[in-house]
DNA sequence: TATTAAATTGTAATAATTACAAACTTGTAA
DNA sequence: TTACAAGTTTGTAATTATTACAATTTAATA
């Protein structure tokens, strides 16, 4: 399970797994549809009514601190969180606004003028209709 | 002058180019440093000490619209503004905040997982240090 | 000029995120 | 086990970006 593995890399970053956090990241493993915080605090909360947004947040925040979750701002409306992690491009689509996942090999992009430049992360977005909605 | 041919575009768009608007196009066309809206509102206001900033808002989601300013979204904090809407990359610096640009061939972009899927719009930006920073 | 439509303005409302302090839980060492 | 410190969660308040809305002003048209 990828679990074991997760809860190792939490080990080794002195982030210890409380039951909340727990099942954050459960929920993220299980919905890898880009949620919003919205939607990981309300389906959450049906199973642990005590959570608290803020933990959420907390949570979250660290978890994109750490590298073990990735953060996606196409609207500025919203944030929503991936925890795959591996390179890979993000479609939105503008009608039922779902993200869809795409591969990408980020090697194959040709760039210049970035000389210098030191980088960490590298997104890759595009916009438009998906099939169904087309 | 590039001006010009904005002025068409905008007449052709049966958008007319009010005061407010036209200092706006001159400021994003003079700051091509991807501008906040706060920092568009502040600085315009001291040449139209009357201007509001809805006006700022209702002016640059019109352009954003009409494709003639594209809106980069990098922080969920803040979204920056760019007249130059040829495709071209963004790189933001974790340190100093600047948005540098780089030049990009998206067509040597390889991606899969895309079929079927219609693309208005292609982003692609980086965070790590500027050259500045390091 | 008179009428209509478009644009601007200021204020109020909304919504996402953060700050903060109190309460609770966990880990550790005597 | 107990006692203390450190870490975590919670609820509320504050902050901030953006949008809604109605009144006023300006521009376009006939
Ligand atoms: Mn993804
Ligand atoms: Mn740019
Ligand atoms: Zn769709
Ligand atoms: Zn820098």
């Amino acid at each position: 399970m990828m679990f074991e593995s997760l809860k190792k890399e939490l080990k080794k970053r002195n982030i210890n797994l409380s039951y909340q956090r727990l099942k954050i990241l459960e929920y993220l493993a299980q919905n890898q549809c880009h949620p919003t915080v919205d939607q990981i605090y309300t389906d959450i909360q049906k199973s642990i009514p005590t959570l608290s947004k803020t933990t959420v947040y907390n949570t979250l925040k660290k978890l994109v601190e750490e590298g073990l979750v990735r953060v996606i701002n196409i609207e500025d409306t919203e944030s929503r969180y991936d925890i795959n992690i591996e390179d890979h491009g993000h479609f939105k689509c503008e009608n039922c606004g779902n993200i869809f996942d795409f591969s990408i090999n980020m090697d194959s992009l040709v760039c210049n003028g970035l000389d210098n430049f030191r980088i960490f992360d590298r997104h890759v977005y595009f916009k438009g209709i998906c099939p169904q909605c087309s």
